[in-house]
DNA sequence: TCCTCACATCCAAAAAATTAGATATGTATA
DNA sequence: TATACATATCTAATTTTTTGGATGTGAGGA
């Protein structure tokens, strides 16, 4: 089943800013913690913890808390849950539109 | 290669917002006129223009005029464009951040 | 040509997102 | 316990996005 289009908005809306698809750029393959992505990003800590909650509460990344440090990681189930959302956007699961033939590309 | 962060933002900006995710919706397998869209929405018609235009920019959406009207339709090969850019997230292409291993889900 | 229709664009107001300093919370260390 | 540190949350200001009426444009039809 298809998740409802405000929680479909929420995780795009995560991927739709340029310094959070930075960060998620910054997460390929290796965990860091807010520090680190701070200092490459020189951004304030509140902005960063604010673009890191937004990115947690899409799904797209993990976040887990060790001592005094927040790391952070690429939830892969989440983004590919999140790419299969996109390609399912051409495709018709229970017939809408009144039974009209499928579009052809271009 | 991966387009800008720029492009991607622009790309999934227009995915973040309910009303295009409907829109969306309405043009699963189907072409649809810009009146038939704004009559089902209930909207402006200034506001489906702005709308319609936000989709076809990032390439999601094609439009074809025709005499009066102007259909609307999925780009097929956008969205796929547009999932693969979700799907290579996690993935490291060239080595990133000092050869450390990948992490694990969860 | 004049008129109407469908749609795009313009523009100012309203709403929403982002910023960054201040403050709060939780953890380790002395 | 007192302190320092990392991060989260609060808050007001700023910026960006969205809205919707007004206007412009281009395509028919009379």
């Amino acid at each position: 089943m298809q998740p409802s289009v405000e929680k479909k908005a929420l995780i795009f809306n995560a991927l739709a800013d340029k310094k959070r698809l930075r960060i998620l750029g910054m997460l390929k393959g290796c965990e860091r913690c807010a520090c680190d992505i701070k200092d490459d990003l020189c951004i304030p800590q509140s902005s960063l913890s604010y673009h890191m909650k937004i990115l947690c509460d899409s799904g797209l990344v993990n976040s887990r808390r060790d001592g005094k440090w927040t790391y952070y990681s690429i939830n892969r189930s989440g983004c590919l849950f999140a790419a299969g959302l996109i390609e399912t956007i051409p495709t018709v699961e229970g017939g809408c539109c009144s039974d009209k033939k499928e579009t052809v590309d271009e």
